[in-house]
DNA sequence: AGGGCTTAGTGCATTAATTCACAAAGTCAG
DNA sequence: CTGACTTTGTGAATTAATGCACTAAGCCCT
């Protein structure tokens, strides 16, 4: 593969990226042309290095004694992350959250169209959430076909969400994210991310019983969290 | 204050020990009394060296060439969690997400019954979602007092969720899960976790892009999240 | 044209997290 | 009681992430 060597950018980096973004077309929104690492920094609540440093990942694109342009580094955020087109997503079942997400416009205005939402339960198929109809589990594969999905989000019980990320990888899906309180077992091919509400809830708890034991001296918990780290 | 100094957890096993507890409660419920710590690894997809070390800041609990038993490390991470007792949480913003999780079982589930929900729009007011009614952002003070919330979650739009961080701070809250796609200015004596989906599915867009780019390779993409982390 | 000012980019020290690898401590069989 | 076996608990090595502090570059004012 005579490939130009994709730059390896941290991990750590990556998740910080469409943070970054995020506030950057916000700026874009309010006529700001230009930033600073520090102004970008206090935005985003973390270390004015840690900015650019970031940001050097992608290239060399500030001018020193000026600081970055707004379109032009949300160009190649978006060019680094993928961002440049869209990518399909399928929800697997369609309970409160499934449908919430289903409807929930900041998928697709972010470039990740909700272009199907699938159940095992012969009630709930049929039924339609916003402008999608519910469709059966079974026929996956054929809906991530004709759909040409990309990301598959599993909503379903904790009981089901595994056979539901099997049918998805044996769909051809490879990147998940998974809302279903259980630990998936998947291929290392595959990319998952997890968003478990009640672990959320409990990291909180942790922080808030430290306060209430060493009496509200707090300044122990970070600031923000893993999910979008700091 | 002569409290006996509490044992500092780093911040990644704290993240980590939510997993653990979702594991080991499936596991007493199909009525397993002991594990190793390679079984606990092997499902919650970690290496084993950081189940022993993340289990023995709790306390030294295991018994050497048997293993953990069961009931009691469930306790035992529960106590050090802050989950003897329930939180309760207000949901800020009725929304589609927010009524979601209001009617969210797994909230209650865990320990962390929603005991209210609010908005700020007159037409959301009033009405009933599951067995709540929403109330009015502006008496969030009284709803924190009368119903003694100990978390706020908020599911308002980006434009809002500044000031419903601070209706609840104001209010007295001092942990915070955030679901809008805003990095909140907080005070550092305040605990805020941010769940942003916009920003998971970016993640996910930039390792599918680097599989694509790369010729399918694959292998390179972390297992897990930050969410919830590995 | 030049000097002062600002800010990116980055090498390096520090801190945090992970993993290895082994001694210590227990079980169990005979 | 002994010796083989298992598995914890943890120092030490490694790797990853962070943040400092300085150099290099470019702007702007005079």
């Amino acid at each position: 593969m005579t490939q130009l060597q994709r730059r390896k950018i941290p991990d750590a980096a990556i998740a910080r990226l469409p943070i970054y973004l995020q506030i950057l077309n916000n700026l874009a929104v309010t006529n700001v042309l230009r930033f600073s690492s520090d102004e970008l920094a206090a935005l985003a609540g973390v270390n004015a290095a840690k900015v650019r440093k970031d940001l050097s990942y992608l290239g060399s694109y500030g001018t020193r004694g000026v600081g970055y342009e707004v379109t032009y580094l949300i160009y190649q955020i978006k060019r680094e992350l993928g961002l440049m087109r869209e990518w399909n997503v399928v929800v697997v079942g369609a309970g409160n959250l499934g449908c919430a997400l289903a409807k929930f416009d900041g998928f697709l205005s972010r470039g990740f169209p909700v272009v199907g939402i699938v159940d095992n339960d012969p009630k709930k198929i049929g039924r339609t959430t916003s402008s999608l109809t519910v469709g059966d589990v079974a026929d996956l594969k054929n809906i991530v076909r004709d759909e040409k999905v990309n990301i598959g989000v599993i909503t379903t019980s904790s009981a089901a969400a595994q056979s539901a990320a099997d049918a998805l990888i044996e769909a051809g899906i490879t990147s998940i994210l998974n809302f279903a309180p259980v630990v998936l077992s998947t291929p290392s091919s595959v990319s998952v991310r997890h968003v478990d509400l009640g672990v959320e809830l409990q990291i909180l708890s942790y922080y808030e019983q430290m306060r209430i034991e060493t009496g509200i001296k707090s300044d122990s918990s970070p600031e923000l969290s893993k999910v979008g780290v700091q």
